[in-house]
DNA sequence: TGTACATCAGTGAACGCGCGTTCACTGATGTAC
DNA sequence: TGTACATCAGTGAACGCGCGTTCACTGATGTAC
């Protein structure tokens, strides 16, 4: 027990029989590893090692690997969400003003593009892992989604987008961005310059929120 | 011999020890998994096998698996190019004229999305799979990218598209429709109904055609 | 035109790996009396 | 307050699978003389 506690659990430096809250545990190796390597690297024996727990103590968490691998997709997704609120938050124009309402938008929109080229690995599990079409009960603070929609109602109480123009806009403004996103992380963009790159997202976010 | 013929061999009747072209035959059969259960199921036990071919056999053509991978990813590029060629070529409307300049950049737009849609594991395996970066040797008329930056160029000559407007257009135009496609065949929007899905198509469409 | 021989393109068997998962188990914990 | 016992949360060993890849091989082909 002992020597098992020092050389492979990270988490916990005294650690009993009974782990404590070792679902929360493997989903934040989980989540180490996503980050590190991305989806694929997230295995049960990975993830257990590196919680400091036998392989099958999984099961007493999650049914299977893929359970696991949701949850650890979610907790990606809330990550992402976070660094929209953050860099929203530092943003100093006023809300209620049409040309703050785009502002944040466009805001939003780098702040994707950002999570994806510095979380890469986050990213891919982000998309790449959550059962599709399933609600992750992720609360509308930490829900890219919701935020997105937020910002674009935003856009119309401000006057700053007319209302029949609002359907369907999430779709227009969210595939750009993502779009971008994996070009530029997992597809034929990957080798551009720093420079291409720039100019690749700053047209994309000029022209979706123009076309709009 | 002949059983094997009959039961295993799909592409030649008579086939005798040595296969003829075993190289296309592997790509074919790569082709077929991929275009049924994408990317990673193009598995060189699989692929072999559906040539009627022992699994070691494909080492004579291929340095390894990867290599395989990619030049059925590199077809698989080469099938969207042709859908939308053949969506281009169908379209009435004259070329020479702005408007007509605008119309073929949509259409190829569309078909792009169409062949995310109707070819899902193709669609995946070509973006999926290709070694990043690297030339893979497409001819201009079978490189998507390629047509696109064509039907850019077309724009400006039409004085559709003021010149100092075309650099980084690719991008902002690949990405939107690229996003919409990837969303809505692998993403967080592959439950969306055949309306919301049109609705969200047409969206994307057009607030990046609008907004170049 | 026939034969020797190098070369090419396959075969069959096996290797080692990492994976998810299952089994029977045991140590730790909490609760009823 | 102390003890019996159910329950919970781990362990250790093993299973079976599919995979890429390697080895020594052999049948077919083409070419020089």
């Amino acid at each position: 027990v002992y020597i098992r506690t020092i050389t492979e659990d990270v988490y916990n430096v005294n650690m009993p029989y009974h782990h404590g809250n070792l679902r929360e545990a493997l989903i934040e190796a989980g989540l180490a590893t996503a980050r590190a390597e991305g989806p694929e690297a997230v295995v049960l024996r990975v993830v257990t090692r590196a919680a400091g727990v036998s392989p099958n103590a999984a099961y007493r968490h999650f049914a299977d690997r893929d359970e696991l691998l949701g949850a650890v997709a979610g907790r990606c997704m809330e990550k992402l969400a976070e660094l929209i609120e953050t860099r929203l938050a530092e943003d100093p124009s006023e809300p209620g003003s049409p040309k703050g309402a785009w502002n944040a938008l466009t805001i939003a929109g780098r702040a994707y593009i950002e999570f994806a080229l510095t979380e890469t690995g986050w990213f891919k599990t982000a998309f790449g892992s959550l059962v599709l079409g399933e609600d992750h009960d992720l609360p509308d603070s930490k829900d890219p989604y919701a935020i997105l929609n937020r910002l674009l109602d935003d856009l119309v109480t401000s006057r700053a987008l007319p209302v029949e123009r609002r359907p369907g806009a999430e779709y227009a403004a969210w595939a750009s961005v993502h779009g971008i996103a994996t070009l530029l992380t997992e597809g034929p963009l990957v080798r551009l310059t720093e420079e291409e790159r720039r100019c690749a997202i700053d047209r994309t976010v000029g022209a979706v929120i123009f076309g709009l």
